[in-house]
DNA sequence: GACAAAACGGAACAGTGTTCCGTATAATAC
DNA sequence: GTATTATACGGAACACTGTTCCGTTTTGTC
């Protein structure tokens, strides 16, 4: 439920008339992306945006034409980082056994929701530029998570008593409460429910 | 050019005789809490601090020389009200039985925690002003907690197995996880879980 | 090459937190 | 009371944000 919104995108069946977009647009908003990528690893979501359009080697201005607002740039960020979350399940599935390819998963959606922590209050205060990432969050992962679990309970390796929603939220409930720097603990409580997955399989049995 | 006073020979060391706070100071630093406390609670703590000098009645300067960084002035009126929680527990206590004065103050302490949910994100972050805040917290609240839930297990009304730590942590977070602008829902489920602590009463017998 | 649409760059604007310093005031000494 | 002095006050000024504006440059098309 709820009007879709696609902002990046240009709709694909009426761009006949519509002049492509043009090159260097194309190319600023990558360099935008990736910048704001890097300066945000390292300096924090609240980094300056003038930092990032330096690191992109574009002017100001540059990034609010692709970026009218801040938070568009953070919320472009995240979906990016979303999609590469969501687009890795195929690309383990394809290269380790179905319960190794979950635990893998798990802990890159780990580090994923991690480096996310410092926007958690901004996402809940209600920024239109935010209220759209919470759906796309669930749409893309939801089946990404979904078919890693399906793989793997088919091959008997893990429990079928969990739903991949509960699965999402526990784990992402783990690692907000985990330490400021310290991913590792984060990491292991996920490898305790992954453990606790492959138990529920042996007894199974 | 002797560096040293050769009529002030009072020992200036000892100085038992501190100056004692000026009143205008007094009365402006009060002021700066009080309005600090309405402008958070109206417009949020990311609220100008010209927003509260003005309605404080003072200049920005006087702001910066009672409070040096901002988040000195919000550590402040954290701590008060830390203490008007803490401080209405004994209150609360010799006008109520044990077990009303224990509900009665978990509501209080809901409400408390409801109103610094903007705070979270910040108090988290690793500010030296509120790292002292944590500690404030627990120094004070658990001492008022734990005379209630005292009293209140030496009156028979609850259960004796819970520890005040716990509850006040289960509390807390049960408010974090309850809505924005819905404190009714926090208070129902704190309602559920002073029955819960009634309910082990009544079995022990 | 000429042209128009699109995109670029960065100066300028507006709103923050914070500092600085001349002025005013309260406590004290006389 | 007056004189003195440490203290406190006020607000202009500074540094640094996000954001807007508009003249200039680039790109794609004919």
């Amino acid at each position: 439920m709820g009007p879709q919104n696609d902002k990046n995108s240009i709709s694909d069946d009426a761009n006949q008339e519509r002049r492509p977009v043009r090159a260097d647009a194309q190319r600023n908003t990558d360099a935008l992306l990736q910048a704001a990528m890097a300066v945000f690893a390292s300096s924090g979501v609240d980094a300056p945006v003038r930092e990032i359009a330096d690191r992109a080697g574009v002017g100001i201005g540059t990034v609010y034409r692709h970026f009218p607002r801040r938070s568009d740039l953070i919320a472009a960020v995240v979906r990016r980082e979303i999609d590469a979350c969501a687009d890795a399940a195929p690309v383990l599935l394809a290269s380790h056994t179905p319960c190794e390819a979950l635990a893998a998963w798990l802990l890159r959606y780990t580090d994923f929701i991690a480096a996310k922590r410092g926007l958690a209050p901004a996402l809940h205060s209600g920024d239109p530029a935010y209220v759209s990432l919470h759906g796309y969050f669930q749409e893309r992962l939801l089946p990404a998570l979904q078919g890693l679990l399906d793989a793997a309970i088919a091959a008997g390796e893990v429990r079928t008593d969990i739903e991949s929603k509960e699965l999402l939220q526990a784990v992402a409930n783990l690692c907000m409460s985990a330490g400021k720097a310290d991913a590792a603990v984060a990491r292991r409580m996920v490898g305790l429910v992954v453990d606790g997955l492959r138990y529920g399989a042996a007894r199974t049995s």
